[in-house]
DNA sequence: GTCTATATACAGATAGAC
DNA sequence: GTCTATCTGTATATAGAC
């Protein structure tokens, strides 16, 4: 791995425990084993690495969705699969704790992933209820869009959940529960 | 107001706005109106700032949620209440946002009471449920722990969602979901 | 109680040698 | 491409005058 690829993946894990505010050019270059004049060679910035960083991560989110999501068999199942796949949970979402970072905010060209990131989720996973809906699964009236709105809450709300609790079991439960009300959908 | 209750006020705006790595004593300080003279002879230093202010949210919170759980009538329509209840909901959750902040999460005496207000909101929610389910407004089946958490957490996400959106009707959405899932329970 | 002065460390770069 | 030197500003205090 090259110097500029290990500075990435450090701005990555570093932005996922400590994010963008807590984060300083010189901890991201001492985990790349990199030096300053290394950095700012490959980067304008710490600005700069952390868009690249932050959109990579941003399409690892929706890669591993599709995966579950774009799997066979009934729609609950699919979206239990996603639900309950292996997460860290207690380090959080990547994507969803940088919504907290004011400077990740006050930036359009950081930002910009983050809603593309959730619009994306929200549109799959809508899909998903209105294919199980058709096929029966779920009842007529249920509405794709807001159980799909729904279901990314519960997950990006577990995750503050069980980092409260300092217990991933929370997670565990806000999950079990919604899936338990979808089966009554 | 006095200066004291000027640094408090001021804090927990800040780490509202943008937690408590983002925040800083000078800042906190111009906000209040007050020396650091002042502050430092108040309080021992930011973190015992942030103590006093983080105890007082937490507080705020969970009266806030009591108001509305322990009104008259039907569970379900208290939990709705809770939930549409008027929020700055593109400001997020003061308490559930420092769940984010690494320095508020690797120090016990600011961290408790993130712990503490979530599990209280739960169990709170959950005693809720179990007396709608005891009087034949859920069906019989119905866990309350877990559907408690589902609901906590489908609030902390809609925050998540609605800021990465920059619209607060991605948190409605959610809210609008997960009501119409329990409707159904 | 509040003010000003001072101090150490770090943030976030830029410049130029190699 | 990487290194070292240098720079300006901020973070987070402490000390002592008033």
């Amino acid at each position: 791995m090259d110097a500029s690829e290990r500075l990435i993946e450090s701005t990555r894990e570093l932005l996922w425990e400590r994010g963008y505010v807590g984060t300083s050019p010189k901890v991201i270059q001492e985990r790349a084993g990199a030096g300053q004049g290394s950095m700012y060679h490959h980067f304008r910035g710490k600005s700069d690495l952390a868009r690249v960083a932050i959109e990579r991560s941003a399409g690892e989110v929706r890669a591993e969705a599709e995966r579950r999501l774009a799997a066979p068999g009934p729609a609950l199942e699919r979206i239990a699969a996603y639900l309950r796949r292996e997460r860290e949970v207690l380090k959080g979402c990547p994507v969803g704790r940088l919504t907290q970072d004011p400077d990740v905010m006050a930036d359009p060209v950081l930002r910009a992933p983050l809603g593309e990131t959730f619009d994306w989720l929200r549109d799959r996973l809508a899909a998903v209820l209105a294919e199980g809906r058709d096929h029966g699964e779920f009842d007529a009236e249920l509405d794709p869009a807001a159980t799909a709105a729904t279901i990314v809450a519960v997950l990006q709300g577990g995750y503050v959940l069980a980092k409260a609790a300092g217990d991933s079991a929370e997670f565990d439960r806000a999950v079990t529960g919604v899936l338990a009300l979808l089966r009554r959908a």
